[in-house]
DNA sequence: TTATCATTGTAACAAATGTTACGTTTTTCG
DNA sequence: CGAAAAACGTAACATTTGTTACAATGATAA
């Protein structure tokens, strides 16, 4: 068992591994194993210390009172779980965190990471970026949500992914349509009517634009 | 013209009096000042700042090349404009920031931030509490939009303010549908319906839970 | 009080999306 | 290669939400 799979972790793999050493030596962890099933952390649960997943997978999901279970994301290993709300004001998870497959994790007290925010610069640059992104990703995937059409969804989509007028799709149609809340059926319609409209081209995931000037008309509606 | 402003921004604000000066003197920073419908930063500009609003409010825009404008937020003094963005991989400002009323603003150079943030654990908690809040408000945000159905949403957002099955609606009618992302007559023909349909009752902005069960089985759909 | 303005309720109709079902094409894998 | 599975296209119909318009109610200020 070796606490230097820590090092895999986005928050941690910068740091050169002439600190390493030096870096583990100053935290307080434990490390923890969970069996596939397990329940790793509780909504409404405080959140006191750095959860690193280093082994496995697990899901984030909110159950109400009914029984009834929304998913709201899969985490897979060498990941953080939730660093952001170590220093949130509200320091509870808000979901209920269960684990996919066997999973590893090495649990950080809260002081320590302050510790080392504070004494190493890679660290400090290192969680600041991943909490960042996190912030990119929410901000872009809220952009696409609150877009209403599903032609305005595609839109935005595919401009991100345009290059001198090709692009590329990156998941099939079924993850697609997961991916922007809506069914397979009317992503594939939507897909159709854009093709017909002759705003873009599309044959398996790859695609060309044909119209620019109509792509961007279609974010805005 | 006074820097001390800034502690009154929440980043800022829970450093104590005594290391104020101290921690003013250790910043490289310039103060800058905007008209009314100046464009304080655009679309794409590299941040290699922590831009800090003291004074007046601006408004986040994406302005896609065919002219149209999509509001993104208000941003009010005294409130850090985009500071993930500062360490964010892509660390480019997403949108366009126009002042709303004239501003004032203090423009902290990076590397100042950094070394305050390592070595002053006031000013790092305050800055990892604001961007941990921020993650977690985009988290609720998202929640809301994923939900599909209006009466989803209604759902949720009154759950979130119910006590002993009695709850206050804190915006109007028009002002939640615009929250909802969705048509004030909608709002107002789903939260009757919820009332036939003996799921709560209202009357102005004051309401009860009349049938939790039914309210809770109604996020899920 | 009264005139004015903002807020809310509601109805008729339009448009977008979901639902269900089934046939076709493409991919995967023995 | 060939069978099975996955992915995709599409049609008919149901449901939800948007659009537009107007009346009713409530709040505000002269």
């Amino acid at each position: 068992m070796d606490a230097h799979d820590l090092f895999l972790c986005p928050i941690c793999s910068n740091i050169p591994d002439n600190q390493r050493g030096h870096f583990v030596r100053a935290l307080t962890f434990k490390t923890k194993f969970f069996e596939k099933g397990a329940r790793i952390a509780g909504q409404g649960d405080p959140v006191h210390a750095l959860y690193t997943l280093l082994e496995g997978s697990v899901k984030a999901e909110m159950v109400s009172e009914s029984g009834t279970v929304l998913n709201i994301e899969v985490i897979r290993a060498p990941n953080p779980l939730a660093p952001a709300f170590l220093f949130a004001k509200n320091n509870r998870f808000p979901v209920d965190v269960v684990a996919l497959e066997p999973c590893k994790l090495i649990i950080i007290s809260k002081e320590s990471v302050i510790k080392q925010l504070a004494s190493n610069e890679t660290f400090l640059q290192g969680f600041m970026t991943y909490n960042s992104d996190r912030v990119h990703f929410l901000s872009e995937r809220l952009k696409l949500l609150s877009t209403k059409t599903i032609k305005g969804k595609l839109a935005q989509y595919i401009l991100a992914r345009t290059k001198h007028m090709d692009f590329v799709l990156d998941m099939n149609q079924t993850a697609l349509s997961e991916y922007f809340g809506i069914t397979r059926p009317s992503l594939s319609r939507s897909l159709s009517e854009m093709m017909h409209e002759g705003i873009i081209s599309l044959k398996g995931k790859r695609g060309k634009v044909l119209d620019l000037g109509k792509l961007r008309k279609a974010i805005m509606q």
